[in-house]
Order: structure tokens, then sequence, then C-alpha cells
RNA sequence: UCAGAUUAUCAGCUGAUCGCGUGCCUAAAAGCACGAGGAAAGUCCGGGCAGCAAUAGGGAAAAGGUAGUUACUAACGGUAACCGGGGGCAACCCUAGGGAAAGUGCCACAGAAACGAUACCACUAAGACUUGUUCUUAGAAAGGGUGAAAUGAGUGGGGUAAGAGCCCACAGUUUAUAUCGGUGACGAUAUAAAGAGGUAAACCCUACCUGCUGCAAGGGGAUGGAUCCUUUGAGCCUAAAGCUCAAAGUGUCCCGCUACAAGGAUCUCAUCAUUCAACCGCUUGAACCUAUGUGGCAACACUGGGUCUAGAUAGAUGAUCAGCCUAGACAGAACCCGGCUUACAGAUAAUCUGACUAA
RNA sequence: GGAGGGAUGCAAGAGCGGUUUAAUUGGCACGCUUGGAAAGCGUGUGUGCGUGCAAACGUACCGAGGGUUCGAAUCCCUCUCCCUCCG
């Protein structure tokens, strides 16, 4: 999990960004970003229909966020939104994981 | 040894590195402490708490719920013990278990008839003639047939034209009364009476219980001011229009109570607050652990001692590596408790039952 | 998190506990019509299992599993999935 200053907060922060977004694919997330003034910010989103079970949710949530954390390509002023759309995540080798997530912010940066 | 029954507990562990949330301490950092469950789930019940002025005050109606008894509990549709019924050789388990002898409805098809009635076949008697596998009238309701169910008490005997609780004996059912046992449901015995179809998870009756809305509750901005709209009643008026005056709340009504403001919308003028839907509510509570303790069959209560044990807010408990074994199931707090229901790899312990073998 | 509603054939969508009601409409298939099509008219059309060469017949299924009843799509309980609302 990371610092609380570079998450989200609130529930219209999130709205508010998502439709002036760009986005990214990758092949089991994809990620859309936006150029700011701030410091970076970083959500994950797992959706219901990705895995019924809350704890699998979590799950992917955690490792995606954890992958996210140990990269060094993280831009500097940047909303970034993470958006999960398969349940493979959950046992996925790490290292795989943080090769996915490497590409997609070197595709942005 | 094998096959069961019941109850309780646990729900991978250890180390290293890098991270997250809260609290303490700080100017800040660093540091230290703590950090998901038995079901956190389903939201099926019961409460607390908050708002509606209310222990939401009393009564009535409506609507909904519960259903053996006695206890336990803050309360319950929960739990315990017991009673009745059912299952099992047994330990033990299951049980929406009030009333159909208050009333109404329904019981398709088939069948004579589905409950104040009625008679297809067969049975009995009398009569008729065309004298026979005949017809008519009467009797009877035990047998056959129909159906889930047929007037609803089985067996044996008597009785009769033929029969039938029509009568008798024995067995059994229900209700009432009495006595005994039990707090009680109920059980046992005796006497009397009766013949009553099923369905209440159909309406209903009886007894008891329930105000509504849910933390997205609610608080956090309160008071004054201005403008507009709407409904009902009364008065002026022949009537309409118009004008004037009055109107409360208790989410159904009456009483009672509170109170002297009709209700609604808009403006943002004055003071005040303001990055983020901030912050509070938000975790010490019917709390948890414990005792050769006390009372009780038990649920549980009391007493003594000890503990502080998640509180996030797009939402914290993770990632990686190494080791061990029995190889890790179901599964993630979102205001909080007490239950119920459902999901769940297994492991361990205790008590009990049956069968076999040996002494 | 809390509150409410729903699930019936390929799709939509009715359905008082009763022998036949799985109505109806669309879609699809076949036939008639036409030189050929469209439209129109007529007939048929869910799935599994069993018997049967076939036609056909029997039986079960109304989201799933239990219960009440002589008899459940319908009444009661538990579970699964889908949809809507809240400041």
């Amino acid at each position: 999990m990371l610092d609380r200053k570079h998450r989200f907060h609130g529930y219209s922060s999130l709205k508010k960004v998502y439709p002036k977004t760009t986005s990214v694919r990758g092949s089991f997330i994809s990620l859309r970003y936006l150029r700011t003034n701030r410091p970076y910010r970083v959500a994950v989103v797992v959706g219901k229909k990705v895995h019924k079970s809350a704890v699998k949710r979590n799950r992917i949530r955690r490792r995606v966020y954890e992958a996210i954390r140990l990269s060094n390509q993280l831009p500097e002023s940047t909303d970034l939104i993470f958006n999960v759309y398969s349940d493979q995540v959950i046992d996925l080798d790490f290292a795989k994981l943080r090769e996915q997530i490497d590409e997609l912010l070197a595709k942005v940066a």
C-alpha cells in the first residue's frame, strides 16, 4: 500500500479526473493517466465482475499496489488509475506482474 | 479393534527485508505499542443508539408477527429442562406442537353421493306379466365399484325378510367430571356421555407481542429580514369574482399533552464558518478472560481477581525470500451488541453407546 | 453499508392450489400463393430420460433445494443470481 499523500481522496476527486484521462492497455490491466502540477496520485480499481469474492479482489488490489510501489519508473506529477479486468492477477508470478506495470508506466513516460 | 453419538477448542507457524493504518511522544522526523472472523456473510429476528416534542401517555381500529409447558434473558421467532408425537438395538436425534365438538370457504377428475344430502352393481320382500341374465314399488346402507378421502369404532356373537352399534362382550378413540402425582404442559385410575371426514404454511377464532424511519440515522449555521405561491373554514355579497379574518404538532381516529408559530418555495441582505461530502457520531461495552468459588438438573445469575483487545473513510493488516510440519478450508470489520441461518480442508481433547475378541 | 423489487420455452410476457393452460405475441421451420421474392393465409415449433425402425406415447422440469397438502409455477422456509433507490 502506498503512502496516504499519493492516493486519491474523496468520492468526487476520482470522478472528476476520470473523463479527462487518456488510456493505455496492458494484457490484464489498463491504465488511464492525466498530467497535473501536483505530486503523483495512484488508484487501483478492481470491479466486482473481476471476481465475486471480496478476499480475492483485495488480494489483486494489494499485489498491484505493491508492484507499483516497488517500481522506480513513477512519473513526477501525474494522476494514474489502474483498471484491473482479469482475475488471473491472483496467481500471476510477481516478477511478471512487475514487468507489466513497468511496461505500462514506460508508455506513459 | 471396528462402527457410531454428543460437546468443546484450534483454523498454519517461525525468522529476515521492504511497506500501510491508528494511538502515544514530538516543531517535524525517528522510535515504541496495537492492528479482521467463527462465521466479519445472508440481513432472517431481537435490542441499544439517533431523528420524528415523548419510557414515543391512555384507549380504539387497521396491518403484521408468534404459537406445548416452565424457566433463563435487556429482549427475541433465541436458549435450557421437561411434556406429547415420530425415528434408532442403543448413546441419542427430529418435531410451524393452540382451536376443525364457534362460523365461512374449498375438496378438481372419477363417482349415486364430497358432507343437513344420496343409491350404479350386488342383497331382501311384495306385486306384475311378455315366466327371465325381466320390470315396478318398498326396505337396508354392512359388501363391491369410484376416488387422496365415502358418514369413518376393530374382533366375536346375537338379531333380522335382508341388514346395520340395532343390541351385547372384549379391545380402542374423544370429551366431561372426580381422585391421586406434578408449579405446569401432562400422566395414572374410576365414572358418565358421544360417534365427531380432511384442510387453519385457506379466511378466521383465542392468547400474547409490535409506533415509523435507519449511522447514507443525526449533528455540523443559527437568528432576524424580504418576496411569492397554495389549501380549508367563516364573514361581507342574490351568486360568482374580489376583499377581510382565522388555521399548529402528535405521519389513522378520540382523549390527553406540548404550544401560541398555518404550510411550502425562493432570495442571500446582516453576523459567522469554510481547500477535499472536512470533522463529530466511532468504539469501555447487556465487553472479554479467569476461579478445585456460591446458587441452579441446565440455560444462566451472583461474587472475587485480572485485561483494554481494529476503528479505516475510494477505505489500513500486505509483498518477497528462507525454514518446518499434520501441507493450510470457508472467507475480509464499515455504528455496536444478543441470537438464528448458510459456507467450511482438516486437527486435537473429553464423555457416552453398540458389536466382536482376550483376561 | 442500509432499504425495496424480480427470476416462467429462442425473445417478450399472462397465469384463482385441480383432470389439459405451460395462454398470447414475436422469432424460426415447412406448406399454399407468385415467373421469383415480400406481404398474406395455414400447420408446426422447449429440454432431459425411458419405450419404439419411425410416427407416437409415458414421465420429469416454471432460478435451486426442502416442507405443508390427496395434489404446488401458485402457500411457507432456506439458498443462488439480477435490477432499482438513499446525501
